[in-house]
DNA sequence: CGAGAAGATTCATCTTTTTTGCCTCTTACC
DNA sequence: GGTAAGAGGCAAAAAAGATGAATCTTCTCG
């Protein structure tokens, strides 16, 4: 019984953004922390941003953010939207040749203990996943990287003071 | 996030034994009946027959049945056995590459998701997947098989009853 | 004791899934 | 317009899983 890679790398890929919530990451710099392929990552990525986990920004001085909080991504939902074949057993699926298919147990035993599993990740957010240490390993300082837009809101804040840009989409999210 | 077919269908056999605990039964004619390759059953057999959870008689006449009652036949400790691998993310082993090894929380989240899992079908034994429905579809009377060893026992368990023949077959016994 | 019926083992192959990377396209800032 | 970023399709490579053939060992029966 395995976690797919896919997912597995997409956890920590949000581990790695919540990390630097401050700013900006490139794909680029997350699969070169990672020793992963960029097109590889990307993709990953890609699935991310389709399921709203996170934000893309294109062109120059690009990159990725968390949508929303650490605190509000479940790590259960994650978990359910990348890993494409939750088909514990074959009669999970709609066709199935087992002789037993409609007189078993066996589907219905699984599919609680998989509610269990997942049941047990919703009760977990990214936010839980980031200890202190962690953040120290993998926090950049924004100065080893360079100013980008994250940290010069174009469309800006209000208040000016707040560094964490939660909300400042600067344009239509397609 | 998959059950090997290998602990799926020993699962079956455990249901199709159970569903004839009256009687031996071959792998020969438990493969016919899951339409698997004897050589492919075997193994898995030999595996369930190691782990103690079922009986394999030798010689003309012989054949499997379950090692003990289906009530004390817990699902969890059948998944565990014959799931070679449940290590669900890569630094579940002793070896990681992943940069975030022993700061990361990932770990301990998931194997609590696991426990969680395991935990769920501890609380199921194989008795609690025998539907009568199922008793219905799989037993097959010992009239159409012929009478086997099963109900002499002469090698096996002396003691005889057991728990077993509330069946009684039509045959002497001894 | 010998034959045949069962399970036990070994080995090789085939299939499917997963993982990976390349190449090209689109988008959007500067 | 140039360049830096993400988006997407294609396909190769690798790993894991499933399957089957052939052979060996053990055991009961006659």
């Amino acid at each position: 019984m395995h976690i797919t890679l896919h997912t597995d790398y997409a956890l920590r890929v949000l581990i790695y953004l919540g990390a630097n919530e401050h700013r900006l990451a490139t794909i680029q710099e997350i699969s070169g922390r990672f020793e992963v392929s960029r097109s590889h990552l990307m993709k990953i990525v890609n699935q991310l941003i389709r399921n709203g986990y996170v934000e893309g920004l294109r062109g120059k001085g690009g990159g990725l953010r968390l949508a929303r909080p650490a605190a509000r991504i479940g790590i259960g939902q994650v978990v359910r939207d990348m890993e494409s074949d939750l088909a514990l057993v074959e009669c999970f699926a709609g066709e199935s040749r087992c002789l037993l298919t409609g007189s078993c147990r066996l589907r219905a035993v699984l599919g609680n203990a998989l509610d269990a599993f997942l049941g047990s990740l919703d009760r977990q957010t990214l936010a839980d996943l980031l200890s202190p240490q962690q953040h120290e390993i993998l926090r950049v300082p924004v100065d080893a990287i360079g100013n980008r837009r994250a940290m010069r809101p174009t469309t800006a804040v209000a208040g000016g003071g707040e560094n964490r840009p939660e909300n400042t989409v600067d344009r239509d999210p397609v």
